[in-house]
RNA sequence: GGAGAGAUGGCCGAGUGGUCGAAGGCGCACGCCUGGAAAGUGUGUAUACUCCAAAAGGGUAUCAUGGGUUCGAAUCCCAUUCUCUCCGCCA
């Protein structure tokens, strides 16, 4: 959520910004500022009359105290006048104020100033790449077809105990998820992040906070009994650690990770992107968030994806990093980079990891401050990345790493896996 | 699930109708003291919105949350949520 005063002081601004996002946001800005004017005008109001009450009250105090009870009496008339109607001005400053948030919440983060402009992924900036993209001269197989052919991959028991999406992961290829959650993890402690196991279920003020909610809503799994829903990322939890919370500056930077199942109904979901590990309804994924200080975020964001490049190497998987442009890029942040992976056997990018700073969109709604060097709250800045999401980085493991009579383990991954090869 | 007790500032804790945004203590910040530190001592120390060009200063709201009684509520009433204790159940 932008801030308003923000909004009040540069509207001209806000509306150039959100173009390269290809937001068109003039009457949403307009609603907001007549919303905001009428909001403090009745606000300035209401407080007078408050004060006046809330003055007479005393002198009414007094006068009892004094035994003038029928001079009292006398006040009390004015009190019960200045209630009734300090009543009906408040009602109306509820509803401008809560349509007023209702338009905030519309307005999507500021891109940051060096976004490129832009509508579809094409649009991106390749701003880095690595690794090598296997040649050999034997046909390379999808990740579906190896999984079957050595039995460490099951979608249809999937289907059978659960539905689509749900797949089983056998024998060494469940040891070989372990594996990677174990390696994401001890890697990320020893970059210097906390590691947290986190609830896989919050309650409506947490996935209000970080935006699931209220327009994400059909994207979750809920359990309606106890009014909780399932996490779509670990970002939500431990994000949440944060809100209402006022930091100090010596807690700066904060950085946090953990491993969750994560759950995502991806209604509307259908065709060959779905197909495999390509996109699960419920799946593994190590994240990492980091809460900084204004002036460093930016950063941090590049040291997180430096951070993310070393996994990719370990693994010895061939990835490309996009800067995505103004189109392509969430609702809530301000830059973003997206990590792919070659899949060989598919000859597909798939995207495993999206690294963003969010600057104080999240923290604004969430009320995630700290204490400046004046002494004075404000607002921090979120930022958060996968590191990394399993399915796909499986995917592209098994395509890449495939010899004609078995799959490679990475040397990196061999002390996790306890074995280098599956067959 | 049943019965009971409770929820006050960063923390502990006082406060049962007015002078209470809230005693006292701890913590924290700054100063004094000291060669330096500790101890001691003094001062300060919630958040949001808003008025003012800004600073200074003012107003309003907030004692779990929402509603009610009253001229006036941290204090009384109702509902909700959460915590603790005992009983039951249980990996």
């Amino acid at each position: 959520m932008l801030q308003i005063n923000i909004i009040r002081d540069n509207p001209g601004y806000i509306i150039e910004r959100l173009a390269i996002k290809n937001f068109k946001a003039e009457s949403i800005v307009e609603n907001i500022l007549q919303l905001d004017k009428k909001r403090r005008e009745l606000l300035k109001l209401l407080d007078a009359m408050l004060a006046e009450s809330n003055r007479l009250a005393k002198e009414i105090g007094v006068l009892y105290q004094q035994g003038k009870a029928d001079e009292a009496g006398k006040m009390k008339a004015r009190t019960a006048e200045l209630k009734e109607q300090s009543g009906l001005m408040s009602e109306e400053l509820d509803q401008v104020q809560q349509q007023m948030q209702e338009e905030l919440v519309l307005l999507p983060n500021l891109p940051a100033a060096i976004v490129p402009p832009g509508k579809h992924a094409e649009d991106n900036e390749i701003v880095n790449h690595g690794g090598k993209v296997p040649e050999v001269d034997w046909p390379l197989l999808p990740h579906w077809d190896l999984g079957s052919k050595y039995g460490i991959l099951d979608f249809e028991l999937g289907v059978k105990i659960t539905g689509a999406g749900f797949p089983l992961y056998r024998g060494k290829g469940a040891r070989l998820q372990r594996a990677l959650i174990n390696f994401f993890l001890d890697e990320a402690v020893k970059a210097g992040y906390t590691e947290y196991q986190p609830p896989y279920v919050v309650n409506e003020a947490s996935a209000f906070a970080t935006g699931q909610l209220p327009d994400k809503e059909g994207q979750m799994y809920f359990a309606p009994v106890d009014k909780l829903y399932l996490i779509p990322t670990a970002e939500v939890p431990i994000t949440n650690i944060y809100r209402d919370v006022i930091l100090k500056q010596t807690d700066f930077p904060l950085k946090n990770v953990a491993y969750s199942a994560c759950f995502r109904r991806e209604a509307g979901s259908y065709g060959k992107d779905v197909r495999g590990l390509n996109r699960l309804h419920q799946f593994d994924k190590v994240e990492i968030v980091q809460i900084s200080h204004p002036d460093k975020s930016y950063q941090v964001l590049d040291e997180m994806v430096e951070y993310v490049i070393t996994l990719l190497n370990k693994l010895e998987l061939p990835f490309r990093v996009a800067k995505l442009c103004g189109g392509d890029m969430s609702f809530a942040s301000a830059l973003t980079y997206d990590m792919e992976v070659f899949a060989a056997g598919q000859q597909k990018w798939l995207e495993v990891s999206s690294i963003s700073n969010f600057e104080a969109f999240q923290a604004n709604r969430m009320k995630l401050r700290f204490k400046n060097e004046e002494g004075k709250t404000e607002l921090a800045h979120t930022l958060n990345g996968s590191a990394l999401a399993l399915p796909r980085i499986v995917a592209s493991l098994l395509e890449n790493h495939q010899q004609p009579d078995g799959i490679r383990i990475p040397d990196a991954l061999v002390p996790y896996t306890g074995f280098n090869f599956i067959n």
